[in-house]
DNA sequence: GTCGATTACGTATTACGTAACAATT
DNA sequence: AATTGTTACGTAATACGTAATCGAC
């Protein structure tokens, strides 16, 4: 068989017309590209290559057979890319949400049951993330609606609602519910990333003004100042990772909640099995 | 990027399982597999096998990366053969007839017009013909009736009539014309390779004892026993092949001639054009 | 002791570089 | 004179072999 620095220096050699400037594109001596088409021609015993004095070009077979090298040589690189994708499949789990909150609960369930690999987790929207896991980008998917796809395992997951932190120096500090429209021309304080619940507000929120902050104690601090109000979740709420001195006043609309679903490839169920055991039993 | 002779060892490796039976498929010694294996995990930057001591084994990545490396030096052989092919039909011409005799008008144009060239020619029944222009197996096919492809070019060739040569002392010597039904239980000496004739005589002549000879000299000589008929074509007699001493008497039937057609693929009509004007003009 | 892999070391191959040369432009 | 390819020769890299060693059956 045909080593593949032949091939190499061949492709290199029909992309660059002259040995002299595809032996300066590979960085070595043209007497070595000279020896190697040589070598090329005898090995294969057949003409790849018509000279004249001072000139060297490829004939009709050997720009035919340089073109299926490039061909062979691209198909190569695309299988040393495949090796080390199924690698690192092999040693990562990657999840993506549509939201950050569903990150709390997955990521440390995933870390103690996988506790050899390393997990990656993104934020993106829905479609996305549908996508990420046909193309096995994603091992785990958390949407916001059900994907019904029949390739996914998919099961719902946890529900999320929102609703307003206000600072007692706060017009609405003493509103038992407050409705989007009361929120019209407010200032509001949101953290950077939070995936779906950023299409939330532009859809049901219009004309509210909003002040993201993409670093969380630059955003603990912001609405320490009690200047404007902030939503903060149930699942924020629960932990106690919201500021005190500030009412949390539910929201008089439908659509507080979102529902999280969580999916795989019905292939992999049987390795995640535990994770959607552990997750969706509660 | 990895060179071939390291896949083609993982490659064997994976097959046989050890080192020293991959080694010893190879000709090379056990220390030279597993130094390139060793290699090539260094030039990887992964992990291919999980080395017990007394034993080495591929793990998942490195019994992937030997499947894919498998099929993609089986790509690489895939393509030498295509060079190969290539450069084989830029300096070779390969005709294929239902019946000899059209080679006798075929081949001296061709060698002139394609000196350089070398011709190879082969009787074969008109669907292998077809079949084999499709896959360009032929450059140029002469086919018993109308391939009607339209990927072809075709031309009607020339005609080729059958009459029966027949011995002084034979009964029919003085006959004006022959029926096929007079030939029942006739002996007929033919030549062996003679195409779609034979399945001419099997269609048109039930009951007739053939005597295939495969040597030209041996069939004049059989012939010039005369104790046998024999086919004689207008195209021989017409060149002074046949046996001067025996009359040739018609065939009183329809289908005594055979009306050849030449085909090449459209895609090279230019190349072969001076060739069907040479043939086709008379 | 046998088998399979690694290690150590030596060798032969060979890919490559430098230098000189030949042949065009 | 400048450019391009080949030839000649030397060198460094390396693929491979031999022999010894280690560990497990």
């Amino acid at each position: 068989m045909i080593e593949t620095y032949l091939l190499e220096q061949l492709v290199a050699v029909r992309k660059h017309g002259t040995l002299v400037a595809a032996a300066e594109s590979m960085n070595i001596s043209q007497p070595a590209i000279s020896k190697s088409m040589k070598k090329l021609e005898d090995m294969m015993d057949i003409q790849l290559f018509v000279r004249t004095n001072r000139k060297i070009e490829l004939n009709k077979t050997g720009m035919f057979f340089a073109d299926r090298a490039a061909e062979l040589l691209s198909q190569e690189e695309n299988m040393l890319e495949q090796v080390y994708a199924y690698d690192r499949n092999l040693r990562n789990i990657s999840v993506g949400s549509c939201a950050p909150i569903p990150f709390w609960e997955l990521t440390p369930v995933l870390t103690s049951l996988f506790a050899e690999m390393s997990v990656t987790t993104r934020t993106e929207d829905n479609d996305h993330l549908i996508k990420g896991l046909k193309q096995n980008l994603y091992q785990l998917i958390v949407t916001s609606c059900d994907p019904k796809n029949s390739d996914f395992y998919t099961a719902k997951f946890i529900t999320e609602s929102m609703s307003v932190s206000v600072p007692k120096s706060h017009p609405f500090y003493n509103l038992e519910k407050i409705t989007p429209k009361d929120m019209q021309g407010q200032f509001l304080i949101v953290y950077n990333e939070i995936g779906i619940w950023e299409d939330w507000i532009h859809d049901h929120f219009p004309g509210i003004h909003l002040m993201t902050v993409s670093d969380t104690d630059a955003l603990r601090d912001a609405i320490g100042l009690g200047a404007a109000l902030s939503f903060v979740s149930d699942y924020v709420a629960n932990m106690g990772y919201h500021n005190k001195e500030q009412k949390i006043v539910p929201l008089d609309m439908e659509d507080k909640t979102i529902t999280y679903f969580l999916s795989c490839r019905k292939k992999d169920y049987s390795k995640y099995r535990k994770v959607f055991g552990r997750l969706i039993s509660r």
